[in-house]
DNA sequence: CCCCTAAATTTGTATATACAATTGTTGTAT
DNA sequence: ATACAACAATTGTATATACAAATTTAGGGG
């Protein structure tokens, strides 16, 4: 709440002190402080539990998985942020004991990379608490603003 | 351009096969993506530059002070994403030229940081190269689309 | 004036990230 | 079979970032 705070109070300071900001630029200010706001928001809550979001983004791609083997390539094609060094990223949560890799027998060039009970049981017990986070932070808005929110974002994309 | 496809394919991937995800963490996973987007795209705008996203907010920052002493403190408060070390970034604008350091007379405590003439000659070049991009990211939508987004993530972080 | 606390910045350290170069493996054309 | 290009992952290196500790200076109470 306080991180969120400080965040608006530089935010109402750079859009009004420039104050005939073009649309698009300040568009994509807003876009970059909102992301940034969200992104402390979870970090925060990830804290206490030792992990990256990062990390915690690739438990989640391998738990989608449902036990079916991920390759190293498949799980930075699914990464929200790019991700050039996933090797290193991989050897954190095995040292945690949350995945385990294996040497893809079929295509010795490939790995295959698995989450274990341990990491499964751990992104139960986290799961809440990132979706709480979430929810908190859009509450602001109501389900028809959500919506039109994620379809305006969508077509930016475009 | 392609980054951008990329990008959108693994929205895609993500939102479509977990189908029932919930608005919030939809939302959420919405701005995360799009910011990373926008972000790599000033990134490569700048790449040739040599220069970071972060370098170029602080000169953007000076300039905006128009020749009104700086300290670290304000920059800080002003920054897109927070940053504990601003000392060596601002070390990085010293050695090219673009900023100059005193410490502040009155308060020795404090350091004063300007824009120098080289520094502002920089900005003036590539400011329109990122203009330009900030344009090409938010066209798809409309003036009024723009408005509503902009207004939509403003209440978001109320 | 001296001691203590706070302020502003800097430095240290561990981790994260980007990009390039390297290693080991596979497939293919000759 | 051999040479060569392509593939998948790993490693090296430089830079970026987060957080904590240290440094330097200022101000206030005894």
């Amino acid at each position: 709440m306080y991180i969120q705070l400080l965040y608006m109070k530089e935010l109402e300071d750079i859009l009004l002190t420039t104050s005939q900001i073009p649309l698009a630029k300040k568009t994509v200010l807003n876009i970059s402080y909102t992301s940034n706001i969200i992104r402390d928001s979870i970090s925060n809550i990830l804290k206490p539990f030792d992990i990256s979001i990062e990390q915690f983004n690739v438990l989640r791609i391998l738990r989608g998985q449902k036990g079916k083997p991920t390759n190293l390539q498949d799980i930075q094609g699914r990464m929200v942020s790019k991700m050039s060094n996933t090797t290193r990223l991989v050897d954190k949560l095995i040292l945690k004991g949350y995945v385990e890799r294996f040497i893809c027998e079929e295509n010795r060039r490939k790995v295959e990379i698995f989450i274990t009970p341990k990491g499964l049981e751990f992104l139960t017990e986290i799961d809440p608490k990132v979706e709480a986070t979430e929810t908190d932070i859009t509450s602001p808005l109501s389900q028809e603003e959500l919506k039109t929110l994620n379809s305006l974002l969508t077509k930016l994309r475009d």
